[in-house]
RNA sequence: GCUCUCGUAGUUCAAUGGAUAGAACGGAGGUUUCCUAAACCUUAGAUUUGGGUUCGAUUCCCAGCGAGAGUACCA
């Protein structure tokens, strides 16, 4: 039992002993002790009050004294208004200590076979064009989600769905044709997505040149926009593609093959992985079926036009399209399909969307159709609705040239890291294998980190010249103490120094404070799992490798005379170094052992 | 118009309804005969406005102001 559950329990027997008030143990919750007072734990007396009928200082001064006769692990308290803060015998800390390092799955929990299994999708490109800063959040927070998922237990399954077909494919497509002289992402050295996404673009400014043509002519833009010939034959080409025409599948099947070659590598760069993944061309069939069924059983409707809608104005929403008037899918029916055919392959408990909050509406409505439609997980699925990435200029947009390349971002920050590290002389000695090594682990925790460190819900603002920063608050940061500590424990490994202490041993203010924050690691995991918080672990070790480096700076560990204080310095540090990994781990955040 | 987010130092981010709202960057100043100075210390600087609930509100409720997103045949 942990500290925290004894002095919960513990306060909730003095206060029926005291006052004859049954109130629940867990929802006494101790608080860690400001530095300002003495003592290691806090417990807010306001709720009892009005039982006591006394003033708060005197129903904190009653129940500490309480605590101090009935509780072995208190030795001390003092009341500060409704505040209790109690001293814990400073030995209790040692053993402590002792169960985190000998522990060693530190509160992390093991998925058994009766484990609820959760689908989690995220990352989600399309084909025309290659992943940009936007994605690189969604995939940090999906993977990162994954293992904290894992973490506490659940079995967990990563999915990607790719939208892989549609008019946007077939404007690469055309672009390709009349613009491409038979170019390959080998002839041009070129990843295959970036290849495709220039052809996008040169799409785009042609179709541009020809509205404005036909506008010269007096045509509206909005005519223009349907008029020109370009999107006309690529609206020609779709309906080809979905008539199975040979060469149209074969040359969309070669293009997006480029694709997918380009997007693995930038998923390998970024450390991210899936499970299962799911095309869009194969799963928009299964929706319309499924639309159709539900017509059928009178839970969707037709309109006069032939399309069919979903009348959702019971539910507090609007009503929803679900199937054009040409009887086309869009992309609520693709989401309706490619539920199906997941629930088919897995048996899916409870299902998180990794999807950017311009989708809110998006995923309300697909909730209840999902319910309506009759799948269990439907009514709780979790959209992981996360806020924008945005530039100190505003929004990026993609037709004014201002989006950030994940490519191009992860290059800069592993060559702006070689370069610091360089700079400062860290690099010597080093194998040229090992120098990559290190400049791509810092490079990448920077970024990592710059992002996962966000509330996810949050926008968030990406100044590319800041954010390559090494110093404060960053993965650097975090990387660097790691790096000391295993220093240091190679140090003290060559000098044989014997790293058992024993439990009488009475830690300093310092280090009860590092322990206890050691100590609160489960519960960090636990909560960032039930509120989808990476950034909530991001924070929690920030703040632990803050104050390890006030405590390093202090305190010499392998210079310190007395050996039993030494050996309790090295295992505290061995277990924050511990910590640390299995921290940084849950963010897909490496730690390298020198840098 | 309607719906949903969000609003904290100059900037980027924190704060299960708890004590004097924490960090970092940037600014000013300092620390290296000692385990990695990518470190540490000192200093200045903030809750959009007005009500309400509460012993206590950045947090919950209402209204205003401001920013962003969505709004039915785009994905």
């Amino acid at each position: 039992m942990s500290i925290d559950n004894i002095l919960s329990q513990a306060t909730a027997d003095a206060v029926k002993a005291l006052y004859g008030v049954d109130f629940p143990a867990e929802k006494i919750v101790p608080q860690t002790t400001k530095r300002e007072f003495e003592g290691n734990l806090t417990i807010v007396v306001f709720p009892f009050v009005k039982a006591a009928r006394k003033a708060p200082d005197a129903v904190a001064a009653e129940i500490g004294e309480y605590l101090v006769k009935n509780c072995d692990a208190v030795k001390a308290f003092n009341a500060v208004k409704g505040f209790l803060n109690i001293v814990i015998e400073p030995s209790f800390w040692a053993k402590v200590l002792t169960n985190i390092a000998e522990t060693a799955d530190y509160g992390f929990r093991k998925a058994s076979a009766d484990s609820p299994l959760v689908m989690i999708e995220y990352s989600s490109p399309n084909t025309n064009k290659p992943l940009h800063l936007g994605h690189v959040r969604n995939n940090l927070l999906g993977f990162s989600l994954a293992n904290i998922m894992k973490a506490n237990g659940y079995k967990v399954v990563k999915t990607n769905i790719v939208n892989d077909r549609g008019v946007h494919i077939c404007k690469s497509m055309i672009a390709w044709q009349r613009w491409g002289n038979g170019i390959t992402p080998e002839k041009a050295g070129k990843k295959g997505d970036h290849l495709i996404g220039d052809f996008y673009v040169l799409f785009d400014q042609h179709y541009k040149a020809e509205m404005k043509e036909l506008q010269a002519k007096g045509m509206s833009e909005e005519e223009s926009a349907k008029e020109a010939p370009l999107i006309k034959e690529a609206h020609a080409m779709l309906e080809k593609w979905e008539a199975g025409d040979a060469e149209v599948r074969r040359i969309w099947k070669m293009m997006n093959d480029w694709v997918y070659a380009g997007f693995d590598e930038t998923y390998h760069r970024l450390g991210v992985d899936f499970d299962k993944i799911y095309y869009e061309s194969n799963t928009y069939l299964v929706g319309k079926e499924k639309v159709l069924e539900g017509l059928n059983s009178g839970l969707f409707f037709r309109k006069d036009d032939g399309s069919v809608w979903a009348d959702l104005t019971a539910d507090g929403l609007d009503q929803k399209l679900l199937l054009r008037s040409d009887g086309t899918s869009v992309y609520m029916t693709q989401d309706i399909g490619t539920a199906k055919l997941r629930f088919q392959d897995f048996p899916i408990d409870k299902m998180i969307y990794v999807v950017g909050n311009e989708q809110n509406y998006h995923f309300q409505v697909l909730s209840l159709l999902l319910d309506k439609l009759g799948f269990k997980w439907g009514k709780d699925l979790v959209h992981f609705s996360y806020g924008m990435v945005e530039l100190p200029e505003g929004k990026m947009k993609s037709r004014e040239g201002t989006v950030v390349d994940a490519d191009d971002l992860m290059d800069e920050m592993i060559s702006t890291a070689r370069a610091t590290s360089a700079e400062l002389g860290k690099l010597d000695g080093c194998t040229k294998d090992e120098a990559d090594n290190i400049s791509r682990i810092v490079g990448m925790g920077a970024l990592k980190y710059f992002i996962l460190k966000v509330d996810p819900r949050k926008n968030m603002t990406f100044n590319p010249k800041e954010s390559i920063d090494f110093n404060g608050n960053t993965g650097p940061f975090i990387q660097y103490t790691y790096a000391r500590i295993q220093s240091l424990l190679r140090k003290a490994a060559e000098a044989g120094v014997n790293m058992d202490f024993t439990p009488s041993i009475e830690p300093n203010d310092k280090e009860i404070s590092l322990v206890q924050r050691l100590a609160d690691f489960p519960a960090i995991v636990a909560e960032a799992g039930r509120s989808y918080s990476p950034a909530l672990i991001a924070n929690f070790v920030y703040d632990l490798v803050k104050e390890y480096n006030q405590f390093y700076h202090d305190y010499s560990m392998l210079k310190e005379s007395d050996e039993n204080v030494r050996a309790f310095r090295l295992r505290l540090s061995a277990t924050i170094g511990d910590i640390i990994r299995r921290a940084t781990g849950l963010l897909g955040i490496e730690v390298p052992d020198r840098m």
